[in-house]
DNA sequence: CGCCTCCTTGACTTTCATCAACGACTGTGG
DNA sequence: CCACAGTCGTTGATGAAAGTCAAGGAGGCG
């Protein structure tokens, strides 16, 4: 895919997403705005009137109980999409946080939604962007009523492998994994302990080697796959958009 | 909301839903489908070309691990609206099934999100929908997660009654329930042996009151929502498509 | 140096799955 | 009419998975 012209620049300083690209050919001039690691960008419950393209880093989007128990829906690479508030419900249904520094796109929902003849492509964007989404909180809804730890465990590592090997973010099975244990745990519906156990088996197992900056190296794919009950090609089919030739 | 001329006896005949009614006005000719109890109307992984709005009936969503076990990832009342298959990937991402004996419309994709301008409405519609089935599902995941079975099984009756209440499904805190205690578990994440466990203690406390034909009262909603950690309010706002004046 | 966060491991407890048995109910065929 | 099987809900006994509590160690940082 060849990009020229005023786009190029903006182009290579993200990373591949088509629908990066199309908003930013739409709107040239939207604001990038930033947030810090840790920084808690829209609050569960909140007034909530726009969504969200990631542009660069990872962000969490999580929900919380009454007693303070945080669960992580889905975890947010760069070039993903959240449609945060709905025209019919301008609430945030979750919190987002950002795991790492960020750099994101705020979308007045007109833009998602709106009947100008020219979002039509934008909107066909997001719509398949909502879709995958939706793809990948059923997997997890599925391993987190049907299976163990481990396979949760298992399964999210192949998760964000196979989503950032599609960015270009990984080295031979290799890739920075900017969240703590606690985090995972809060992903898998885990105690920090027990995620801590269960990678200390895989590390042990051979499966998986840390590295000291938070990075990560998964050396047994097909060994991991088996573990999350998953099966690579399917999980690529469901989880990406893929672009039309 | 007044429907008068010839919408007014499919108006009458299907339950209240501006989906439906939007669809409708738009192809009054489109051929209702129908599936018996136990039906399995698309699988898992196989081919689907369009998406479906359910008329009568109740229907599950599913997914299963290579293993066989089950999970029930969302329950589909009578007019909503279930995105199976994408323009970008016309693989169905779950099973949906038949809970009774359901009516249906087949929604090809270009009618949910083509460019055609007098789909405009009914894209917003569809999209709000699926925004509120993000919200169930993201409700469901963080319970899955981060709370016990008493918990999941109370949370489950309230959104089933919330839902039901909504499209005048319910008298005083009485519904039908067409699921057995095995599909409940696969709904929550739990075996059948400790659904059961969980609703005769609930039956026994007083909060809720099983009749025979799958019919089931709740008596306490207060009391419920405490076990389910969720407030009532707050939930109907998030689940709904309000429909705007 | 102390303070902090994070990972790690052990000991104990709780929750829930599994296995098994039984009773209520339904439909079926003789 | 009765035996029969089949489904479903119910209960008890047992075991495995994972949470909680607690303590210690490694590294980062002012």
């Amino acid at each position: 895919m060849q990009i020229s012209g005023p786009l190029q620049k903006a182009y290579r300083s993200i990373p591949r997403s088509s629908v990066v690209d199309a908003y930013t050919a739409l709107r040239p001039k939207q604001a990038k705005l930033r947030a810090a690691k840790g920084q808690t960008i829209v609050q569960e419950s909140g007034y909530a009137e726009h969504s969200m393209l990631l542009l660069n880093g990872w962000a969490a989007l999580s929900k919380t109980m009454p007693e303070g128990e945080v669960q992580i829906i889905d975890v947010m690479l760069p070039g993903d999409f959240a449609l945060v508030g709905a025209e019919v419900a301008p609430v945030a249904a979750f919190t987002v946080e950002a795991l790492t520094d960020i750099s994101y796109i705020a979308i007045p929902l007109e833009h998602v939604n709106g009947p100008a003849p020219e979002h039509a492509e934008l909107r066909r964007l997001f719509t398949a962007l909502l879709v995958t989404t939706q793809a990948r909180m059923s997997e997890l809804l599925l391993r987190m009523g049907r299976s163990s730890g481990a396979c949760r465990v298992a399964y999210t590592l192949l998760e964000l492998y196979v989503r950032l090997e599609q960015i270009g973010l990984t080295r031979n099975g290799r890739f920075r994994l900017p969240m703590n244990q606690h985090k995972i745990g809060e992903f898998t519906g885990l105690s920090n302990v027990h995620v801590c156990r269960t990678m200390r088996r895989f590390a042990r197992n051979g499966l998986i080697t840390n590295f000291d900056n938070q990075e990560i190296s998964l050396n047994n794919l097909n060994a991991l796959s088996d573990f999350a009950g998953v099966d690579l090609t399917r999980l690529r089919k469901e989880i990406f958009l893929r672009r039309p030739q």
